[in-house]
DNA sequence: AATAATTTTTAGACAAATCTAAAAAATAGT
DNA sequence: ACTATTTTTTAGATTTGTCTAAAAATTATT
């Protein structure tokens, strides 16, 4: 598999998880910043390859062995995040670009060592879960904070958006994976809520509030 | 730089340390498992970007861009080496084929980074020095053991061929970095050597003898 | 249901890196 | 010094992944 290639496998893959039923060409395009016409013939090579299911102007999916592919890539992604972290002491918003060349590296037996030496890590920096060398993938109840009952007792766990932008805007605000969060109250006219974090208590925007995942405490 | 440039300077480099006066299209072609007219082709496209100075059946030599292009290759290579065997538990046979693929990841802060994590190494586990972060290189008086006076007590300190064969012999031998050494004969015929190792005296011949690196003690 | 708008595919072109085969230059042998 | 051999370069083709522009299919609108 070509580096191209896994970047599309590991596209449709996340499209997937949004929607299963088939990933269109243009969304597919969009998320590679390139054009339908490419998207287009890559797809025919992949279905060759027996990747995905693909069937003219239906979409496409990830067959077998394309899902294994994908969540191997994401693996290699999610540990390589944790390294840099962890090892290296990068802030969470640095890592995903330098990842992003990292998850193809072509060594299995790297990756393996790798889980090994981070202590079979289950989540990346951004909360997301991390497919063991099976592809099996831990999940947790998890909410958006903008889902939140108010007064419950959370914790932050994850976040959707992994933007540089947002993440430094959290780190501006003190927020991180572990922090406890109960939302107090929420306001009609712009949909911002007001919660209570690091015994203090701040205001986020809707946006905020759409994209920060947490759970029960 | 594309990967493939990059493979190329890299090759330059490690040419012009044999042939400093001007590397052939050929001795490119051979280390690249490429053609002659492939490699007269990236010659010039490198020419333009003033990595190489190319002058048409003269040969080629780096530019001082070119230089410290590939020496930062070198060093995110052996930096890599380091890190897989005295992170990973890798051998020293296994790691030169992964750090092919890691010595393209683009990114000098995980370099640096990755240099600290490592406590600054020297050397790589195959004893080759590591430019450090302005591209300067330590060296160290080795000689190859073939050169060595008899009974004078040395230590190994690298590989001048680090290929997986030669390595797996030399740890099946019980050779490795660090240990002591002292060459008590040669043999006339076959030019093989009779050596004091780990307090055993074995025989070996006279290719191991040259592609083995020492120091005085 | 017919038309408009959108999405997707096809057809043909292009750049990068490679190849083969032939030509040109350099080197070696007598 | 003149061939013969080797090395290097050129010319033209191929593959991969991309593009633009036009055609075809699907979806939305009235």
């Amino acid at each position: 598999m070509t580096i191209s290639e896994e970047n599309y496998i590991k596209v449709i893959y996340h499209l997937s998880l949004v929607s299963p039923k088939g990933v269109n060409t243009n969304a597919i395009a969009g998320m590679l910043e390139t054009k339908a016409s490419s998207v287009t013939d890559m797809l025919k090579k992949l279905s060759e390859k027996d990747l995905v299911s693909y069937l003219k102007y239906q979409g496409v999916t990830l067959t077998e062995n394309g899902l294994l592919c994908a969540k191997m890539i994401v693996r290699k992604h999610r540990l390589w995040e944790v390294f840099l972290v962890e090892k290296l002491n990068f802030s969470w918003d640095e890592v995903h670009e330098i990842a992003e060349e990292l998850e193809h590296v072509r060594s299995e037996k790297l990756v393996d060592k790798l889980d090994e030496f981070l202590g079979f890590p289950t989540f990346d920096p951004h909360g997301d879960p991390i497919p063991n060398a099976n592809g099996e993938i831990k999940n947790i109840d998890k909410l958006l904070l903008s889902e939140a009952v108010f007064n419950q007792d959370y914790i932050c766990v994850g976040v959707k958006n992994s933007s540089v932008e947002f993440l430094q805007y959290l780190d501006k605000k003190n927020i991180f994976l572990g922090v406890p969060v109960k939302v107090i109250s929420s306001e009609k006219f712009d949909h911002s809520f007001t919660i209570n974090l690091n015994s203090e208590t701040i205001s986020i925007s809707n946006k905020i509030a759409e994209n920060l995942y947490i759970k029960l405490q």
